[in-house]
RNA sequence: GCAGAAGGCGAGGCAAUCGCUGGUUGGCGGUGGUGCUUUGGCAUCAGUUGUCGACUGGAGGAAAGUCCGGGCUCCGCAGGACAGGAUGGUCGAUAACGUCGACCGGCCGCGAGGUUAGGGAAAGUGCAGCAGAAAGCAAACCGCCGAACGAUUCACUUCGGUGGAUGCGUGGCAAGGGUGAAACGGUGUGGUAAGAGCACACCAGCGGCUAAGGUGACUUAGUCGGCUUGGUAAACCCCAUCCGGAGCUAGACCAAACAGGGUGCAGAAGUUGUCCGCUUCGCAAUGACACUCGGGUAGGUCGCGAUUGAGGCGACGAGCAAUCGUCGUGCACAGAUAAAUGGUUGCCAUCGAAGUGCUUGUCAUUUCGAGACAGAACCCGGCUUACAAGCCUUCUGCUGUU
RNA sequence: GCCCCCAUAGCUCAGAGGAUAGAGCGGUUGCUUCCUAAGCUGCGUCUGCGCAGGUUCGAAUCCUGCUGGGGGUG
């Protein structure tokens, strides 16, 4: 267990991004952004949930779908390592070239900052 | 062997494991309708949702750019014309095209071949800097000309003139020079004062006619004509042909919330207004609740994937070919929507580099490295652009050997 | 998804078939000043659709195809 990605544990609505990157915490390094806000606590109460947003001056298509693979990939693997309970919402930082390693170093550093960040401003 | 020309193939494979997603199917849970009911539930139906299994499918030759053409959808529409846009050799192919095939003409190349928006300039309008005399209709800068009329001058003279010389004027000419991208045919002979298609011969080119070949573009041959008519239409334009508009976020359906209309509760209580002030009553309005109506937002379902598509494959036939016809064939499930097709590992192929072995090879083996361009979004036919390693076919020129 | 526009000197722009490609700002040489600013004076850089091809005698300009950037709409 912990290394599925259905659907619940994705981030699909619109207005949620929005909530996410306007109010949200957020953590980076020469890597990843990641956004985090607390879960909607009636439907979904200790599930960790990824959304990815992918500009597209990052590249061409087969560019941003790796970046989304990446990310998917490290987030399924490692998220036990990650406080349940948030939205993540997770972007490649400007400039950065996509690389397999450090994604999955970053990406539950990364989290875990923003989330102690957001508890910290709240 | 070297140098080329044209075209094609190809888009690594097999496993293990962890995942994503569509379909079918089964179990379990939630939800809804119906029936029974002891109001606890039970049965059944189908839809939906979640989860756990099983089986099965899951990117391309360009999926890209969005440059053309269609299907499909909605809107508009009596017919036609104008405007606007596109196309432009001929014949054929096609649902259609600006696409494709074959052929014709021009240009480039020794050649295989390549390339070509290739209708009309004697309908009209416009444009051509600089240079040059002159840039479109003839004209004349340097120049040439003493045949004609003047002028000047010389000689002779029978004093009327005659014969020369001078390009100074009126004039004649366009051969030569030089400019330019382009200068009103070229060469030769005759001719002349000098010259000129002025005449003739040959050549180039234009137009008409005739004949032959071809469906046709056109080609070949003959003959006649004026002797020559410039370039530019991817300048306006003329001619011929084609085009209604918008697009799957098209469009159809369901439909929260807020606001609005109607009915009920019900004219009971509350609030506000009304009669000079207060109270009560009456009247009017309003709010709350329930039901309902239309439009329809958020959101969702369909459209949406073999259930019929200009489909694929195979055979036969027609055609030079593009392509078409007939027959066969369960050959055929990608359908996401914050958007699936991935990560890791191993093995085997391919290529390159370095090393080792001996059996020096079109060998074996070890290590390291490389594998592009690129991601479906309603669907097709084209075009254009991108593309690694590697491989194949046909053809041309030159050179060498036999 | 669809539609539209732009690309010229280091920057902002003009020029829209004729060859010298310009303006302003900027840079820089010199003059002026005790020095700087301002002013005057020259200078050059770089040059041209971003690229490729075509039409034309000639293309920054016309046509075609690509490349990059920006905007609108839903």
């Amino acid at each position: 267990m912990g290394q599925t990605f259905p659907k619940t544990r994705r981030v699909i609505s619109s207005q949620r991004f929005t909530l996410a990157l306007r109010t949200g915490a957020c953590a980076a390094d020469g890597c990843l952004v990641v956004f985090v806000v607390p879960a909607d606590s009636e439907r979904s109460p200790n599930v960790t949930r990824l959304g990815i947003t992918i500009p597209k001056k990052t590249g061409n298509a087969v560019i941003r779908n790796q970046w989304k693979r990446w990310i998917r990939e490290s987030f399924r693997t490692q998220c036990g390592n990650i406080p349940a309970g948030y939205d993540l919402i997770v972007r490649p930082k400007k400039g950065a070239r996509g690389d397999w390693k450090s994604i999955q170093k970053s990406l539950p550093v990364m989290a875990r900052k923003a989330i102690k960040r957001l508890s910290a401003g709240s």
